[in-house]
DNA sequence: CATGAATGAGCGTTCATTCAT
DNA sequence: CATGAATGAACGCTCATTCAT
């Protein structure tokens, strides 16, 4: 192994360390209350070091939420490449599985994927990464509507736009995320969220077959 | 109209006037980025003026939360108090009106229901607000899942935890409408959200039916 | 009594009524933490209408210390017509009574007869203002003096010069209105007070004379 | 010395260096008009600077205070333990001279002593500092009443309440100083002050001796 | 004359970011 | 590369003062 790769290992390992600190911190206190300092303490660095890593506090926290997106889309990437044979029905369920990993995985990214669209927010980040973000979620949204494009056209799901499903079934996840980490607090959380998430699951699958399927 | 009555009115214009403004850039911003002096410039006011008829940032923007509550709350006592004897499902449908227009009422406040869960937040807030906000946060959840026992109960809907509906209906409509509104910016939002909530709803209705009900 | 007499004693009323007002709020609270609407609340008016009768803060402050340099000067000018055969000791007797009536008359306007030296505050004040209260101080100051100069003359006090007499006599009232008053609060204030000033005086009184009198 | 200790004096050297401006500042300005900024100006300093080594204005405030009150207590306490033999009249003459140190030591400081048993100010102080505060001012105050309660006992002073006469030096002392440097400004001051401050202290000697010892 | 709504300047405080070491 | 001291811009909030009614 080279100096240089070396090197960039180590880098990464840092970028890491500073990254699980960063969302310990966010989760617990939200984007706004968290401060660099908070971070840096949490991840046993100085504020200053920080910045030799993220060019500042929005693309530090954007890099994280990138992960999940990233995480979401290789899962969801490997159905299509591996289970293309699997029904319809059974691909959601799997989704399911795959955002309840994406929920243990990283509980704040997912949250705060809502933040990110905003303009505020975007604006601060560097061109590229904008970039990155914005095709990831076009790449995952088109993924999950694809499962339900091939229901409708099977004739297993009712006949509605298939990007609207999409939506349906990302924001419906993200909304009782957020409400249940409103409401909660400490380590009692997850406990809550998965049965919730189960009976929506459950009830939408319900109600998006067709009458012959239920 | 007594002076006093008048004094009376004329403090309550502007309460509205400074709610109005508060309301725009809340949404467009967010509780943090929002500063006291954007919302007193888009109020045509100073900002020293809007501790006059608002305690804090805080208090303004609970006042605006606190008024959906109760604006929810009112309908939702209404269809019990009127419509006592029409079918579950029909209740549902009179729901789904009803959160549409709170939608309608008022957008941002409806989003940030959430916020107001946190204890941070509620520890500026001034007691008789907490204690109204619980109370009516309490009833709302309350009546929504009343609906729902008394579907079970009928043998109308499958069984499960009423309150457990109450949570998917609230924090469903919520997550659509916060990642809408985090989607796009301007006028164009409401036409969005609609279809989709009826989507939505159209679905878990027809999710949560028992077998010989669909 | 003409229209303009009445209204000039109307005036002088209302001036009474504000100042009576500062006075309590300005002794609970100090100079900076009394706001004109404190006042204002206590004296039964709107803060507004306290500019009618006083240029500013500072000019309604300082006209409630004048009103005890005023008294003090009065009984002090009043020993010195009316007894002044009595002995020098006697004198300082009644310089006491004085100095606790002025006491009971007003103690806030005692406690910052300090403050009122402060160029910062006088700065704020009117020229004529500033111009009696000076001369009014002198003239406390000098009267206060005269007494020691004649004990001195007459072989009652030690020789020290008479200034540096008065000016122990009035600094250490002060000081001990001052401790007093910053250590208890509430009403038993008063009680407190006139027995350490009684010994003071006695102390002071001793010290003072010269040998064959003690 | 280690790289900890050359740290540890160098937030010592700028904690110092704020101190002296801020004396300078709340002795010219008092507590109130003095701001932060002005502080930090005469410091050299940004006010954001002064926040990394004291929690606030109050405190920075109080540790000065502080500061003279460890000096006198630290003085008084040497007395005791070491010239325990001596009269307590020479105590007395001892106990002057301290006063004028701790004078020369911080004049402002001496002048707030009355300040800082508000309840307001005290409040926004951290629970060790006020401790702190209380604790080394009754040890103060006790330490002076005891030099009273011996000479009491040894029939030298006068009989009345050794606290009483604690009470006396303290709060004369201060009347004084605060008189003194409410009059005059800039660097005449500490000319006149001592020569008043010797002239107290023999009548209060005087005044306070029974008649034989005269 | 009296009001009290409105102003706006000013303050204490926080914190992302920079940079000399 | 890492530090952490220092900055300075920004914010929430208060209150003396003004002025239209």
């Amino acid at each position: 192994m080279g100096i240089r790769e070396r090197k960039e290992r180590e880098r990464d390992r840092r970028k890491q360390q500073i990254t699980v600190a960063a969302k310990r911190i966010f989760l617990a206190r939200g984007f706004d209350k968290a401060t660099m300092e908070d971070i840096a303490r949490e991840a046993e660095l100085s504020a200053g070091t920080l910045y030799l890593y993220f060019k500042n506090k929005h693309e530090l926290y954007a890099s994280i939420t990138l992960k999940v997106l990233q995480f979401l889309n290789m899962r969801l990437a490997h159905i299509k490449a591996e289970r293309a044979d699997i029904s319809p029905e059974a691909k959601l369920e799997v989704l399911k599985e795959i955002l309840l990993d994406a929920y243990d995985f990283d509980v704040m990214a997912l949250i705060n994927l809502f933040h990110l669209q905003s303009r505020e927010i975007l604006k601060k980040l560097s061109q590229e990464f904008i970039k990155e973000i914005k095709e990831i979620t076009k790449q995952i949204t088109d993924e999950i509507a694809d499962i339900f494009e091939e229901g409708i056209e099977k004739g297993v799901f009712i006949k509605r736009h298939p990007a609207a499903f999409a939506q349906i079934i990302i924001s419906t996840f993200s909304g009782i995320v957020l409400w249940e980490e409103g409401k909660r607090s400490g380590d009692d959380k997850k406990g809550y969220v998965k049965p919730t998430i189960e009976l929506v699951f459950e009830i939408l699958t319900k109600g998006m077959l067709k009458e012959k399927h239920v």
